[in-house]
DNA sequence: CCAATAGTGTCTGTGAGACAGTATGCT
DNA sequence: AGCATACTGTCTCACAGACACTATTGG
């Protein structure tokens, strides 16, 4: 797995204590959390115990909560970090989007019924109607340690590449995040979130590459991105090949907050994204 | 006023047949509906009953009932119009983003109190903590014909420019679509749904600058417009002064509906924006 | 003729994309 | 030296912005 995880090893919901009152019923989050690694975009997914469906990462709001504290939480809890970049993205609010899929309905009433805590009453609450509210997160793989929640039995990282069946609406959610991701990369220095603290410029294509899916052109490249001015040139990485080495860039922090702030415009909007 | 409204003048919710349970609990939308009349960019408000303050139109989302299906109900409420552009943009869920407002939760819940048909049983229900998505929508004011709702004793066009103290954070929802408007401008070619049917170079022109809220250069804007294709000319347009006629424009609606499934990259985003 | 506004053409600067040329690290 | 990869420079094309020029309408 991930290296050693040493955060609190007891950060996931905890079963006794999930207090159906405690949240608002009807609304959910949902969050893609999206990661980079070994030059793939992959995103963290949990499996419902009982051999249930992989679902995104999910929470329920808490009734004094914000929103958006709620996405916090739910990030927090799966990937023990803190303060990663997290952005709304779109609601999910058709009626259908869970009760259309009959048979995934029955299978979460009936794990739900042996896993939560008050039986049919939990059954019951989870199987409403949920409107559920899509965030995305960036964030470096390394960094983070996964953990399940209550109700599932894994929290992996899986490449975007080989995404299994998610439950319900899941699939679409992922796929309008990857439009919005795309969009977004014309305004936000996305780099940060999911790069090492310092890295190639070679490496930062690679990045680009896999959110955009197609190649592109290394020198155009480099001198599009050293010109928005939010790199700097640190030393150089001497791998023991036999070529040039290459320079080892990090984000300049300062630049990179009042881009966020004022908005780049870089664009790679030229070939059609939507 | 505006013309002679001869749409169905019993459209709003009728008081006796509000029943509270037909409605998901905690969950709202509210529409922010653009027009665009006199170079002016206006919204629809409603002003409630009783003194009580202006606000967004907005509406409950019925249980079995999509929550686009019910922001396009309260945009054919208000307006009397079906079918126009609209669009979700983003979900207001701070759980202060009522309560923080102390006295306009009194004269809420005084308000609803005396107009409910449920008296204390609406008034808690209407004061409990709601998430609202927010949905914007494009319109010819010309074709609309503004209806209150129960819950209010006006609903009018105003003009940006002299929007009045609205409800809870209503204001800062009008900015957030404003900004993304100004956003879209780039993605679609948003003139369509607030220009009349046939219209000159000058008069889309003006709108795109009310949107913006700078001046255009009038010879590139034409060029810039033209060349994507999506225009048709018509014939001139006399008016009797000493000048150059203008040409009619219509849009080509093939070209635009392929635009809007392709995406545009139509940019104005040069000067920072965000 | 002139005034006023509409529409077109041209020049400049910027930036994207393609690709050639130079620099560097290692054998 | 020679190879591989990193980096830089240059060319072309497209387009935005500025502005000059032509066209048309009516006095």
């Amino acid at each position: 797995m991930n290296k050693k995880c040493t955060t609190d090893p007891d950060r996931s919901y905890k079963q006794p204590e999930f207090d159906l009152d405690k949240y608002i019923p009807g609304h959910s989050v949902d969050c893609v959390i999206v990661g980079y690694e070994n030059q793939q975009l992959k995103i963290l997914l949990v499996k419902w115990k009982l051999g249930g469906p992989w679902a995104l990462p999910g929470g329920f709001v808490g009734r004094d909560q914000d929103l958006e504290a709620a996405a916090h939480q739910v990030l927090e809890e799966r990937t023990g970090l803190k303060s990663i970049f997290l952005q709304q993205f779109h609601t999910f609010g058709r009626s259908d989007r869970h009760s259309r899929f009959k048979e995934q309905m029955d299978q979460v009433k009936a794990i739900s019924q042996q896993l939560g805590t008050m039986d049919l009453k939990f059954s019951k609450w989870a199987s409403q109607r949920f409107i559920s509210t899509g965030y995305f997160a960036l964030t470096e793989i390394k960094k983070t340690c996964p953990k399940p929640d209550f109700l599932s039995e894994k929290c992996e990282w899986v490449s975007l590449e080989k995404l299994p069946e998610l439950i319900f609406d899941h699939n679409k959610i992922v796929d309008k995040t990857l439009k919005h991701l795309r969009i977004q990369l014309n305004f936000l220095p996305i780099g940060i979130s999911l790069m090492p603290h310092k890295f190639t410029m070679q490496d930062l294509q690679k990045l680009y590459e896999a959110i955009l899916q197609r190649p592109l052109e290394r020198s155009n490249f480099q001198r599009k991105i050293l010109k928005l001015g939010m790199l700097h040139r640190n030393g150089k990485l001497l791998t023991g090949a036999a070529n040039k080495a290459p320079y080892l860039y990090s984000f300049n922090l300062e630049k990179y907050n009042s881009m966020v702030e004022n908005g780049i415009g870089f664009s790679y909007l030229g070939d059609k994204i939507l």
